[in-house]
RNA sequence: GCACAUGUGGCGAAAUUGGUAGACGCGGCAGACUCAAAAUCUGCAGAAGAGUGAUCUUCGUAUGGGUUCAAGUCCCUUCAUGUGCACCA
């Protein structure tokens, strides 16, 4: 019938040979920049997952050319990171190495699915080329006092031997090998995103994320407004400051609760009379992770601070100091004033330790703070507004000089440190004269050595601290002997700022030129992965403001609208993996069905923003589907024009706006409809045939090429304009007007379209089913609804 | 625990945004073609009931209630599933 194999290869060497996919940086046409994210090119290869991101925006992308519009759609390469190393580590090749043949398969696999990528602006963030400008950017930040090394306790993996972030160790859990994380004192690179969480809150109004998207950036950063209040600890000059967003409530702070690091610890150590024990409570606390620190969230556990006790500043009564670990240093000041009759947290550990519980609302009882009248505060006595009682708090506290109103943020500087080889190292120098000294940007970029041994080091240092040749240098400064930094960036790294080299890829000169810039602006459509919707859109978002603020970049927020698809999953609706053996791989699909089928099938599974179940049925069906589009060339006839008018002008409508708003689904249904139509008929014209290849060619475009060329209908749909529909024919001659009694349906009737409502009434009353529900009873009211429904209400 | 989302045939899903619930596809059943099967084509199909029949009736969008001439759609209740955050003070 037709040979899909060859069509395919066909169509897919004329794009390259007409270049029909180059985006042209000086161009006359409105611009649209489409983006995907990049993938690591793990040696797994291609997964069903990426076809289905890649064909939603591919889809978009070729409609938006037939359009007019000047569109870059780009890819490249994240090729930085462990997974890359570990694949090299194991299967001892440089990880260079590993990655340049990994690439060339993920090539070859994204280019058999016809994807209409421009590679002629290709890159990998391992190109020596762009990871130069990694690390300019780096040294940037460095440069505005954004970046900066200090002492952390860390999230350490013990099996990758690496630091990680907050974000890459959620849930107490390595996110590449999932190891147990441990805790670890070590000198990091730190970038200070805490500055930007206002702005990264702020700037979420100027974009068009979906909802969930924007919720899970809200969520990250975690704003909390409260207040920091002084607690002076009795017979000292000392004073512990705490964070409370409910500071109306400090007439029940009945105790204070420390982080068990907290520094007063040390200050105050004379004083302390049993610091045996909190020496022994601090070593328990700082074997556990943060996640088995949630873990045992049921369970409390803490000291009592023997020597000193703290003092309500309100009440004036003394209370009592505990360590425990429910306190994150991390978080506020590492202290609290404990409400016991109104946190439940504080309320489990007074009853645990026997102590003194005070309510100070009226008919609150926990869990849960409601609402009440004030009771045992002085001055808020009476109050039932709880606004109300924390503005006239803070107004209290302001006065006395105890503290004032504060914001916090959950959102902690972002490290940027990790003990690895296959990272960008960070261009830095340290010399023991002039202090840490960046690399003179003629010096960048700053290469990764070309050893034999990249394994990690047993003490946490990074492999390259090894290569002696590599690390001592001289200093840019004073010329003596200095030593590079061994540490490497994140891959968040270069997955940062990459749809910004996108515009100019090939630039030696500047990481970006102004007139890219100024002409691509930002990225109208970013389409990725559910689970980079937090951390690197923030990181990215990030970096781009950071970039913004210093005058580098035209937009504060680089991404217009961002959209996450649902995972494929196999076909047993479980998450797809080889231990599963459930792994369906999309070329072997291309193979024996064709890359138009598997790309209309990916569109047509489902809503695109759910998980949806592989089924080889359903591709079965597409592929059934396209083999109808194809034999309906063999009926054209010779006549012009639509045989079937208001039916194709509203099939125009729909797929146009269906495709904007990625219910593909749907536009793909109307596509069938279409050739149902056409199925039933003795013949089709040449211009029926021409709209439908037309309408299907983003979703399907090699065999509507094919179809079109075959029965010369015009120039490659590649090269024409889209299908424009009229809303006047969109309309049909009749429809079928409905009758209801009582809302229920009793009758129909096909009538003609600009029949008058005196007729469709009368018409409706004339119908023997509605009769015979009206008959003797009263009209109340007669709704008429043109186009659609008479409803005659009675009783 | 908190926040958000979702709940429609045997399955994936539609539903002009308050107006015929189940479009379209899969699977299923029946028939045509065939020695036969596959492929293809034609027809049927939410559930229950009445009628020889065209048809008609009742029920039906997780649950219970409400608003409305009219509710899958709006409001409240409960339940279930999914996702995110989580001892964040």
């Amino acid at each position: 019938m037709y040979n899909f194999k060859e069509i395919e290869k066909k169509w897919q060497q004329y794009w390259n040979d007409h270049q029909t996919f180059a985006a042209k940086n000086n161009s006359e046409k409105e611009k649209y920049y489409l983006l995907v994210e990049f993938p690591y090119p793990s040696g797994s290869g291609l997964h069903v997952g990426h076809a289905r991101s890649y064909t939603a925006l591919d889809t978009v992308a070729r409609q938006k050319r037939m359009e007019g519009y000047n569109v870059l759609f780009p890819m490249g390469w994240d090729a930085f990171g462990a997974p890359a190393e570990q694949y090299a580590i194991k299967n001892h090749i440089h990880p260079k190495d590993a990655v340049r043949e990994n690439i060339k398969t993920f090539k070859q696999q994204i280019e058999e699915l016809g994807i209409s990528f421009d590679w002629n602006r290709e890159f990998s963030t391992t190109d020596p080329e762009y990871y130069k400008w990694t690390q300019w950017q780096f040294l940037k930040f460095y440069e505005h006092g954004m970046a900066y090394k200090a002492k952390k306790n860390i999230n350490w993996c013990p099996k990758c031997k690496t630091g990680l972030s907050n974000e890459d160790s959620a849930g107490g859990v390595c996110e590449r090998c999932g190891t147990k994380v441990v805790q670890k004192e070590k000198e990091q690179w730190m970038l200070r995103m805490s500055d930007y969480a206002e702005d990264l809150l702020q700037g979420l109004n100027n974009t068009n994320f979906s909802k969930r998207v924007k919720l899970g950036q809200i969520n990250w950063i975690g704003k909390s407004e409260g207040a920091e209040i002084d607690f002076e600890i009795e017979n000292t000059d000392k004073k512990l400051k705490v964070y409370t967003t409910r500071p109306d409530t400090i007439f029940g702070a009945t105790f204070m609760v420390i982080a068990p690091e907290h520094p007063i610890l040390e200050t105050l150590k004379d004083k302390i009379t049993n610091l045996d024990e909190i020496k022994k409570y601090q070593e328990y606390a700082k074997t556990k992770t943060e996640f088995e620190r949630t873990e045992l969230a049921k369970d409390k556990t803490g000291v009592k601070v023997e020597g000193f006790n703290a003092i309500n500043p309100f009440t004036g009564k003394s209370i009592q100091v505990w360590i425990s670990d429910y306190v994150m240093m991390t978080y506020g000041t590492g202290a609290i004033m404990a409400v016991p009759a109104h946190d439940d947290r504080d309320y489990e550990f007074a009853q645990k330790f026997n102590i003194p519980i005070i309510p100070v609302i009226e008919g609150d009882s926990l869990p849960y703070i409601k609402e009440g009248k004030y009771i045992n505060s002085e001055f808020l006595n009476g109050i039932t507004n709880k606004e109300e009682a924390i503005q006239k708090m803070l107004e209290e506290i302001t006065k006395r000089k105890i503290g004032n109103k504060k914001t916090n943020y959950r959102l902690q500087d972002w490290i940027f440190s990790r003990q690895r080889f296959w990272g960008e190292p960070i261009p830095l120098i340290y010399c023991e004269k002039c202090g840490w000294v960046p690399v003179p940007e003629k010096d960048l970029p700053v290469l990764l050595p070309d050893v034999a041994n990249y394994e990690p080091t047993e003490d946490g240092e990074s492999p390259l601290a090894g290569i002696e040749d590599w690390v001592n240098t001289t200093c840019p400064h004073c010329g003596g002997k200095a030593k590079r930094e061994t540490d490497t960036m994140p891959n968040w790294a270069g997955s940062s700022w990459y749809f910004l080299r996108y515009m100019d890829p090939h630039n030696d000169q500047d990481f970006v030129s102004k007139e890219a810039l100024d002409y691509w602006g930002k990225v109208d459509w970013y389409d990725g992965g559910m689970e980079h919707t937090a951390r690197h859109l923030l990181y990215a978002r990030f970096w781009n403001q950071f970039l913004y603020n210093i005058g580098l970049v035209p937009n504060k927020e680089p991404i217009d609208i961002r959209t996450s698809h649902g995972m494929i999953l196999g076909p047993d609706g479980e998450k797809m993996s080889k231990s599963k053996g459930n792994v369906i791989n999309p070329n072997d699909v291309v193979e024996e069905y064709g890359a138009d089928a598997l790309r209309l099938y990916e569109m047509f599974i489902g809503d695109y923003e759910k998980d949806a179940a592989w089924s080889i049925n359903s591709l079965k069906g597409c592929k059934r589907f396209l083999d109808r589009v194809w034999n309906a060339g063999k009926k054209l006839n010779d006549r012009q024009g639509y045989s079937n008018e208001p039916l194709v002008h509203k099939t125009i409508k729909k797929v146009t706006n269906d495709i904007k708003s990625m219910k593909f689904n749907t536009a793909i249904s109307a596509l069938m409809i279409l050739i149902n139509d056409y199925d039933d008929k003795e013949s089709i014209t040449k211009d029926d045939l021409r709209v439908l290849i037309h309408l299907l060619n983003p979703f399907a475009p090699h065999i509507t090429e094919e179809i079109n060329e075959k029965y010369n209908l015009g120039n490659p749909l590649c090269e024409s304009m889209w299908p424009t529909y009229d809303d006047t024919k969109t309309i049909d001659n009749t429809y079928e007007l409905v009758f209801q009694v009582n809302g229920k349906v009793r009758g129909k009737e096909t009538v003609n379209t600009n029949i008058s409502k005196e007729e469709m009434e009368s018409l409706a009353q004339q119908n023997v089913n509605v009769q015979k529900f009206i008959e003797g009873k009263t009209i109340i009211k007669v709704i008429t609804i043109p186009g659609k429904l008479v409803n005659i209400v009675v009783k």
